[in-house]
DNA sequence: GAAAAATCCTAGTAAAATAATAGGAATTAG
DNA sequence: CTAATTCCTATTATTTTACTAGGATTTTTC
């Protein structure tokens, strides 16, 4: 039940990315540099994100990536969800009114899944990487970009 | 981000517990008859149970498993959590206010990882163990009980 | 008191998922 | 042309999960 690297490190790079990225496309390494996340690695996870249309990329030298929409548009769950998969904590066909296993009638933990799941999804998606952003600029007063959690 | 077959197995373990051991103790091989878990995993997930006390054993024949105590006073968090250990969704130490990481105060991403845990805890311990098998009776009057998500 | 039904305890193991590492092709500014 | 960069895919080491297994202990029943 833990969120993986993916996602942890995946919201710090790209909550460092937002911040660098106002002016020109910030890349890889210099990411990695700062946030101390193997560039191979971050490779990867900023991969989900472009394919996720969170993201865009500049190829070439002087190239790397800037947000593919206003901050204020692109929610925690939907970074999370790109880097993650799923965030349902169960995944029960029986919360799926369309198709539904043959039980899902008389399933009784159906009602705990979801509730669970519905939670998780509530939580993350109120947030927006604008507030995140606005609040690592605060902090950022006071020293260079730092995080923990992962 | 899934909770693991302990958690799922074992909450459907418990409620068929609570709906079966009203009278007389009920034991492993019963619940794995009616769940189709195997009687070996679910020995170790109805012991991690025992330790928490959650439930209490008689050993020897006609021996088995009951509730230590009422099924109101047992909420689906504290089961899990017996189960699957921790619920937190991220472990990040500059979420606990004593020690924190040095650079908690300049971690951003906490005040997500907070949010998920907080909802997380929330969603579950809301939940009695009283309420599942008042839903598993209504639904056993229709069906002998059966359970999906795990 | 022996047999059977049960819990109890610990160790081992196969499979899956995670967390990287690695190699190299394609693109583009200077 | 060269260097800096993204892009794509494979491989591998580590960790976690989900069991399986063996056998000791307790207690009822005959």
């Amino acid at each position: 039940m833990k969120l993986s690297t993916k996602g942890r490190y995946g919201l710090r790079a790209l909550i460092d990315l937002a911040v660098h990225s106002e002016r020109e496309p910030v890349s890889i390494s210099s990411i990695s540099a700062r946030q101390n996340i193997s560039e191979r690695y971050l490779e990867q996870l900023v991969g989900k994100l472009k394919r996720a249309g969170i993201v865009k990329s500049v190829r070439g030298v002087q190239g790397g990536y800037q947000l593919a929409k206003e901050a204020e548009d692109i929610s925690v769950g939907e970074v999370l969800r790109a880097l993650e998969g799923s965030l349902e904590a169960v995944e029960c066909p029986g919360l799926k009114e369309e198709q539904g296993c043959e039980e899902a009638d008389f399933c009784v933990t159906k009602y705990v899944w979801k509730r669970i799941n519905d939670s998780i999804t509530n939580a993350v998606d109120e947030i927006t990487l604008k507030q995140l952003v606005t609040e690592s600029k605060k902090v950022n007063h006071k020293m260079k970009n730092r995080n923990c959690g992962g």
